[in-house]
DNA sequence: AATCATCTTACCGTT
DNA sequence: AACGGTCCAGATGATT
């Protein structure tokens, strides 16, 4: 049956890769020879940025003070605890203009964060004309697909017959693609900007078919958009908000409703941008921080939210309600993953040293039955599925990335990589390309590692001399094969792409 | 059990 | 080119 499909399945990815062997190893050497180059010398390049007025820096100003609720602190629900004002006290003054207060349950208005001067109409436009090309092509072509022929909004740098949907290419089960494609990749200098302050903490492209558009989120609260295909006038394509005031641990955008952009944040809550209201609208409010933030495929209403020490809540947003609050881990869950093949099916990891798989269906008061657990040594800071769901991969800061394969994932490997970001940067999360033959995780040398499973290797490493910091956090763009995001701890962005070869 | 104290770490702005 | 500020992640070890 299934597993059978499975096993067919691997052995022809194995024999592909076989045959690229030598292909590999060629890249191995280049990307050596490259290692030797980008260390001899790096330089600063300053590319587009944020416009900052520079009375507004962001100072920073308030201590970060990590949400627990009174249950989890052992005390009664009618005691003081920690308020909410606590938060953000002292030294309020320089703060940018969203002021955000806790209080504001309802919803708080748009505003540009630092440079008030520059507009971000283009923004609100460029988001609503692609929610509009999105829902046209989808009516008009039944599957998601860039047809492109109506391409004035994003003045066509890309060829026609470029933007590929990766729904379409992902049947084909030859994967020669890969290797050509890991070669061609290429940063270029238009391709690298500060879209935030600070260290950015999650990074995500917009699931749009017809356009490169990057949602960056940091450590002060911020969040910053990045339009690459922006051929305006007035500005560089990078606009900036600032929805919370600590670390945005989550960034959701529903691939339906490009102009509801979702937020997870440290403080405890979810806010909505809502680009065709123009408002940060509060989603969801917890009494502890939340640390991940997923969403099931098919259905729109629900959020899956980390919260506090291993909670899961699951949110239904139609009724405005929590449907379950479940207790599964022992500390913090970093990533929550919903399984392709099996949208039952979570994958959970927790700084508590283990990645979990759970069905969602045996849902029973606050506890659900693990399917599986994988242990690690330290903390796990991500746990993600491959897109095939035949495989999930965690990363930890046991130095480790697990590779687990079979019917019940049974089948595991570790592959060495060395994870300790320390205090400054965002921890590594390795995750999947295109498709299930390669991993993506950034390096503490300043390049990104590319990571067979099947080789249970590092296949190359992408080096750029215009990558002046390591990126840390990273995002695939779901149609565009070969274009990906790494943020860094500066708050740049770079959007690696394949060389278009016409094909 | 929980809290505290300490160490690690890289980037950026200022000199 | 060198230096200081960052500040709450995560581990370890000591103290309640």
């Amino acid at each position: 049956m299934a597993s059978e499909k499975l096993t067919e399945y691997e052995l022809k990815r194995l024999e592909n890769i076989r045959r690229n062997d030598e292909m590999l190893a060629a890249l191995k050497i280049q990307s050596k020879a490259t290692e030797l180059f980008a260390a001899a010398k790096r330089q600063r390049v300053e590319a587009k940025s944020y416009n900052v007025k520079s009375e507004k820096k962001p100072k920073t100003e308030t201590p970060v003070v990590i949400r627990r609720s009174l249950r989890s602190r052992g005390m009664p629900p009618d005691s003081k605890g920690l308020s909410d004002d606590s938060v953000d006290t002292s030294k309020l003054k320089d703060e940018s203009p969203t002021k955000f207060k806790a209080s504001d349950k309802i919803s708080c208005p748009i505003t540009i964060a630092y440079d008030e001067a520059v507009s971000d109409r283009p923004l609100i436009e460029a988001i609503m004309g692609m929610s509009k090309r999105e829902t046209h092509s989808r009516a008009s072509n039944g599957e998601v697909f860039s047809g492109s022929k109506d391409g004035d909004f994003l003045n066509d740098k890309r060829e026609a017959g470029s933007g590929v949907s990766f729904h379409t290419e992902k049947r084909r089960e030859d994967n020669a693609w890969t290797s050509l494609q890991l070669q061609s990749l290429t940063l270029k200098a238009e391709n690298v900007a500060r879209v935030v302050p600070g260290r950015i903490t999650s990074v995500r492209f917009f699931p749009s078919s017809n356009a490169r558009m990057i949602v960056a989120g940091n450590k002060f609260g911020n969040v910053g958009f990045w339009n690459v295909d922006f051929a305006g006038d007035e500005g560089n394509g990078i606009y900036l908000y600032r929805p919370h005031k600590v670390p945005i641990s989550g960034i959701l955008v529903q691939e339906h409703c490009l102009s509801k952009i979702y937020t997870s944040c440290y403080d405890g809550f979810i806010r909505m941008m809502d680009a065709e209201n123009q408002a940060f609208n509060m989603v969801f409010s917890s009494d502890d921080s939340i640390f991940s933030l997923s969403q099931p495929t098919n259905d729109v209403n629900s959020f899956y939210i980390g919260e506090g020490r291993g909670g899961l809540s699951i949110w239904d947003n139609r009724v405005g309600k929590c449907s379950s609050k479940l207790a599964l881990h022992e500390d913090r869950i970093n990533t929550i993953d919903f399984n392709s093949r099996n949208p039952h099916i979570i994958a959970t990891g927790s700084s508590d040293a283990t990645a979990c798989t759970w069905d969602l269906r045996s849902i029973n008061g606050d506890q659900l039955k693990v399917l599986s657990t994988f242990t690690h040594k330290r903390a796990v800071q991500s746990a993600y599925f491959s897109r095939s769901g035949c495989t999930l991969a965690t990363t930890s800061t046991d130095d480790v990335i697990g590779i687990y394969t079979g019917a019940n994932f049974e089948d595991a490997s570790t592959i060495y990589h060395y994870n300790q970001t320390g205090r400054w940067l965002s921890s590594f999360r390795a995750i999947w390309g295109w498709d299930d033959s390669n991993i993506f995780i950034g390096n503490m040398k300043r390049g990104v590692d590319v990571v067979s499973p099947v080789e249970r290797s590092r296949v190359m490493t992408l080096q750029s001399p215009l990558m002046t910091a390591i990126p840390c956090r990273f995002d695939a763009h779901p149609y565009e094969i070969g274009t990906l995001a790494g943020a860094t701890s500066g708050g740049q962005v770079y959007m690696w792409t394949t060389a278009e070869d016409a094909s």
